[in-house]
DNA sequence: ACCATAGGTGACTAATTAGTCACCTGTCAA
DNA sequence: TTGACAGGTGACTAATTAGTCACCTATGGT
């Protein structure tokens, strides 16, 4: 068995465009779906969004099976996990960096 | 006061570039570095760094001070916590889509 | 006052990526 | 076994984006 070790890459630049986002909204409000499902929801040719299912795949934010002729479609959200845990510091309190964004807001008083 | 919705869109885009990203990696280890000293652990011009940070900036990522003529840059993790809040319900446990990916690993036994 | 230093802008090139189309394969039901 | 349906591929075009360069502004030390 191989461990394929996940790519960042490949997550975040899945995660890039909206409409990718989209279908992952559409997934975690209810996964399983299929391709003639998530397309119907979409301004954009069937082959549109089957591209980005591919990517959301190769990204493993989405997860697949097969079922006769349909392809189902699940949401995987552990590559979203490690993009947390990659800046937020568990040990550390939001104290620091959030103070400093709402200091940023108030001194731009356009 | 203007209260300025962030971006999704500006956010990711921003996180799509593993340049942008290590930048962010450096200002986890220490925040309110200057462009010089964040440029000098990169392999590329400080233009380049430049527009990197800008791109943060502009997405919240990053948040600045000025102090004389140096620009000190600063993480900004809400954006990430934010992303995080999306797709991971908090009520609902991990139980299901893991399950899912790693049956697909174990199932593509090349 | 001078010069070195830190940061900034607009224009340009090369590379990447979104979206579409013509055409193909596999599955199910009458 | 035929036709409708669900999904898939490779090639192409248009739009976006990374990186560089010549040139400019502001600050601080001596």
């Amino acid at each position: 068995m191989v461990l394929r070790v996940m790519d960042d890459d490949l997550v975040f630049k899945a995660l890039a465009d909206p409409t990718r986002r989209f279908l992952l909204d559409l997934l975690f409000q209810r996964d399983g779906r299929t391709l003639k499902d998530l397309e119907s929801g979409l301004e954009m040719t069937r082959f549109g969004v089957m591209k980005h299912l591919k990517v959301l795949e190769e990204a493993s934010l989405v997860v697949t099976r097969r079922s006769g002729r349909e392809k189902l479609h699940y949401l995987n959200a552990v590559p979203i996990r490690m993009i947390h845990d990659r800046w937020i510091d568990k040990y550390t309190e939001p104290r620091f960096s959030a103070v400093l964004a709402l200091k940023d807001e108030l001194g731009s008083k356009e």
